[in-house]
DNA sequence: GATTAATCTACTAATTTGATGGACTAAATA
DNA sequence: TATTTAGTCCATCAAATTAGTAGATTAATC
């Protein structure tokens, strides 16, 4: 399940595909048009900042702003910023991955090789989104991406 | 990512594809080999029988053994029986659907539709996967199912 | 009726999630 | 350069969830 983090950072992600170095949005603005707690949005955004996925101007006109082309912003590590691995079990964790303490035999493990397709299938969905792919999403479903 | 309760589930039931009516194995013998807190199993594996998934007899040469063959547990089951939905957002959810509360537009949700497509995928392998199935897969990976 | 083993009830501890308050820093501009 | 604006940093907190424990009870067998 998506953590409320990752799914504000999305939201706010939206609305900031219309933002631009010229014209910034604030902080205050997408937590209110959003209903988003403004401090929570603020760590959020500082995080996203951080990763290099935003980028932001303080003082007057000042405000956030896509740090790369939203074409360049993957769904996948969006989430995995603010919620960490997709990964339903860290042993098949591409990003972060952990052997489990007793598996003897992680090549022959049924529950493992299950959750590693769930796992792949997710990733192939989550980083093969760009916030531009998203935009142009509309009801329809689509077919699936090659990569 | 998938709480201890429904790895330790699924560690239990691969385990108790060897028990029968009539050789059942018990919860301290599973807690055992599988390294599991004996009161916490207990727990997961009432659970399970409250689902139909388990049976169990009492006293002397009781413990546990499936409810149903092997071929009519789907993983996908027993993970919402011990975390909840698989979806990753309660508004594409077919189980446990629920509106987004400040979401005007649902239809149009660009996150909703990606998230659909995550949850489609993921309840395709877990409820397509039996626990049979999932004894038989071996290291190489296998080909989409498809339903 | 003694033993075995699951069941039920009720906690408790630890961790994670969601959120808040206030001081600080950098940029713009009057 | 003083003031305003707006992001940044730090510390803390409450609620919820997850993981685990304890002890009494019930049902089956010998």
């Amino acid at each position: 399940m998506l953590s409320k983090k990752a799914k504000y950072a999305l939201q706010a992600l939206v609305r900031l595909t219309k933002a631009t170095p010229q014209s910034p949005i604030l902080i205050a603005e997408l937590a209110e048009q959003e209903g988003i707690p403004k401090k929570f949005l603020e760590a959020i955004l500082l995080d996203l900042k951080k990763h290099g996925i935003l980028q932001s101007k303080k003082g007057k006109g000042g405000g956030y702003f896509l740090g790369k082309p939203p074409e360049a912003i993957a769904m996948g590590q969006v989430i995995r910023i603010l919620d960490g691995p997709l990964a339903p079990l860290p042993c098949v964790s591409q990003t972060a991955y952990m052997k489990c303490l007793e598996c003897r035999d992680e090549k022959t493990c049924h529950i493992r090789i299950v959750m590693q397709e769930v796992r792949d299938a997710t990733a192939q969905i989550l980083d093969g989104t760009s916030l531009a792919d998203m935009m142009k999403l509309g009801p329809q479903p689509r077919r699936r991406r090659k990569r």
